[in-house]
DNA sequence: TAGAATGTAGACTAAAAGGGTGTGGTATAG
DNA sequence: CTATACCACACCCTTTTAGTCTACATTCTA
């Protein structure tokens, strides 16, 4: 029971691309090294996260990846989804024929109240809110470096 | 992403536990039998709530298995995490140390929100409280089988 | 006390999933 | 034309998962 790489990596890939605004596609190369992931591999998530339409490529030379819609307007449940495929911790949750034990089962019910507790931590979060909390981040960071600096040279 | 068959299996295991009430151990073949689980596997996993304290073995002829404590005293995320060792979507929520990112990871930050939204309905969830349903449920398909047979005979 | 019914221990295995690489393309800017 | 991208897809290795098998220890009951 735990995220795919392939989830987490897709997140860090799309909040990269966020962050990079819209100064043009950003490479697999690029996104790969900013953000500590094997470059090939992340190639077949980013193949994934196009099929979705979470993001748009441009081939050739300068080319690369982009977002096609707001940051705003992207659930991260929506990346998992795309990575992932599902996001049932367990299957019978979504497709009770899976168990012959069906509608009634109350441990079933239970892993579906899990299961949702879940999902709305993902529906509610957007790419947006990544985006705004690591630009605060690196806002903060370099602020706390000035003051060092400036403690050393003073 | 998704519950093991060890967490859902011990679950289960401990609920028809729970439903057989005191009168003495019952065998893995009978926990096996009435919940549909594999008994031998079943066997593994009953060592392993053993070994967790949630239950008690009685040894050789008409042995079997006990409850140790009251139901209610029994957390959901109790036996997930006796089946499954830790119960955490992603590793570096527990331990900093695996990921070099460390604390300002914005992304971290999400996946703890999650893993937090999934336990607390985990640990919400009491073993009393699945055994209460269940014998509701079975009192209503009794009603019901009543009223049907009542509307056939009349 | 024999033997049937039980739990205990741990090796073993088959299949799947997960994470990642490699190779040989195709498109496009310059 | 060529360097720089993406693209498709086969391949590989390791770990995990779910489950079985064998041999053994304990205890009830006849």
């Amino acid at each position: 029971m735990s995220f795919s790489a392939r989830s987490r990596y897709g997140t860090r890939a799309l909040l990269e691309l966020a962050l990079q605004g819209d100064a043009g596609p950003v490479s697999l190369e690029t996104l790969a090294r900013n953000q500590g992931m094997p470059p090939r591999y992340l190639s077949k998530i980013a193949q994934d996260l196009k099929r979705a339409g979470l993001v748009r490529s441009v081939r050739g030379a300068r080319g690369g990846y982009a977002m096609t819609r707001d940051p705003a307007d992207i659930e991260i449940m929506d990346i998992v989804r795309a990575m992932d495929g599902s996001v049932a911790l367990v299957d019978c949750v979504d497709d009770p024929a899976v168990c012959e034990r069906g509608e009634g089962c109350v441990t079933r019910e239970l892993w579906g109240r899990v299961n949702e507790a879940m999902q709305d931590v993902l529906k509610s979060a957007t790419l947006k809110g990544l985006v705004d909390k690591e630009r605060a981040r690196r806002r903060a960071v370099a602020r706390a470096s000035k003051v060092a600096k400036k403690r050393v040279s003073g």
